[in-house]
DNA sequence: GCAAAAGTGTTACAGTTACACCCATGG
DNA sequence: CCATGGGTGTAACTGTAACACTTTTGC
């Protein structure tokens, strides 16, 4: 086994690395986090994976995220790495968001379910700690970045949109503020389409993919 | 070797860990950064070791920052994760800020040395990348939290904190909203020290170690 | 025609920026 | 007494927050 030629260690410590996904989607008008049981500890854990030889972080991350909801494609990010000096592993922790419609797809064998962010089962070790730090980067993240629409499909109106904000803020939000600025912001842009239902119909937005957002943005919420 | 027992992998891959710490200073007005000689490569690298069986991921870098710059306190923060699937190495890497007036202590026998931001030699690997979204955070973070001091000596002026700021964020600021800005953000406070010198003595100030700051608080520089 | 959700502008206020002069010391 | 850097307040402006009614559809 190669060491990296850029380094030389004396004791040439050798690690696992287990990538974990804290997965968040929004549910029955809840923030819902992903959690694998694991009977033989009586708790629940993030879900993860070792990370294999011939795959990224990143890719290894994607694969768990398939693995536990079936989905192919999710916004990933990287959240933090913790390296515990006892055991001989290193965590590498990343977020995904991903839409609650698209979940209909059966999980994995893999005991692993759903639960609101605020009223968790007891978990292992320090993941409750990550759990917290993951909701508290989403929360700034939507601040100033608007990834809001990650949980939603790919078309949405305005108002499903304000209501992930209100709902992962924890506050409620003026509409008029809300649509002008979100619409300012240019990362969003309207379609055609129109969602029928009780009302009046709705425009419905899509995604600017082009959009280069968050680079020097200000804050778009309080 | 014990494996991590929440993540049972097939084929069990191990990698060597490196941490790599990007080290910022102010010298002679200018924002620099300390690199390690690789003439192997005919190149520079971030300075960086491998992580042993018995430190943690910080313990490591403060050690990195310790042997290459003779300091045993920095202000230490985790930047991101890097895995090649090429190479078996993984590579944690962390940016630290260091008092310009404290680096007398002679460097290590290592070739390391510093080099201004603007005008950097050429760099193995993807260090020139690292470098660059180190630079980047460490701007974004200077504009709402405050670290600036963390380059100063324990007893700074306004002048120098300001001046310190201008450095780093390539502009001028207005020298009485600077001033309003950083007192009001309460996370440094003046003390009856006084630097004599050339012109009217500046009142001393020094950091708040008990201050919050930061949380929820506004950007305090455009 | 009414219930239900979508959509739309303006005003008051707060925070930010721009700006110029006096002060204390050393030489 | 003068050169040098330290220290101070206000007014215009810009961005933010608060607020209520009209529109479109399904039933």
């Amino acid at each position: 086994m190669d060491k990296s030629p850029l380094i030389t260690s004396n004791h040439s410590a050798l690690f696992q690395i287990d990538v974990y996904v804290v997965v968040f989607t929004l549910r029955e008008n809840r923030l819902q986090v992903l959690l694998n049981d694991l009977p033989s500890a009586g708790a629940w854990q993030i879900p993860g994976l070792a990370l294999p030889t011939d795959l990224s972080l990143e890719e290894t991350a994607a694969q768990c995220v398939a693995k536990y909801t079936g989905l192919h494609e999710a916004y990933l990010e990287q959240l933090y790495t913790y390296g515990d000096p006892d055991r001989n592993a290193v965590s590498v922790v990343y977020f995904a968001l991903v839409p609650a419609d698209s979940l209909l797809t059966p999980l994995d064998e893999s005991a692993a379910d759903w639960f609101p962010v605020d009223t968790l089962p007891p978990l292992i070790l320090d993941h409750g700690d990550i759990l917290t730090y993951a909701l508290r980067r989403l929360r700034y993240k939507l601040e100033y970045s608007a990834v809001g629409f990650e949980l939603l499909p790919d078309y949405f109106s305005l108002s499903e949109l304000q209501s992930t904000y209100e709902i992962i803020l924890g506050e409620k939000l003026d509409k008029r503020n809300f649509r002008r600025r979100i619409l300012q912001a240019g990362i969003i842009e309207s379609t055609p389409r129109r969602r029928t239902g009780e009302g009046r119909p709705a425009q419905l937005y899509r995604y600017r993919p082009d959009a280069v957002a968050e680079v020097k943005a200000r804050r778009l919420f309080p």
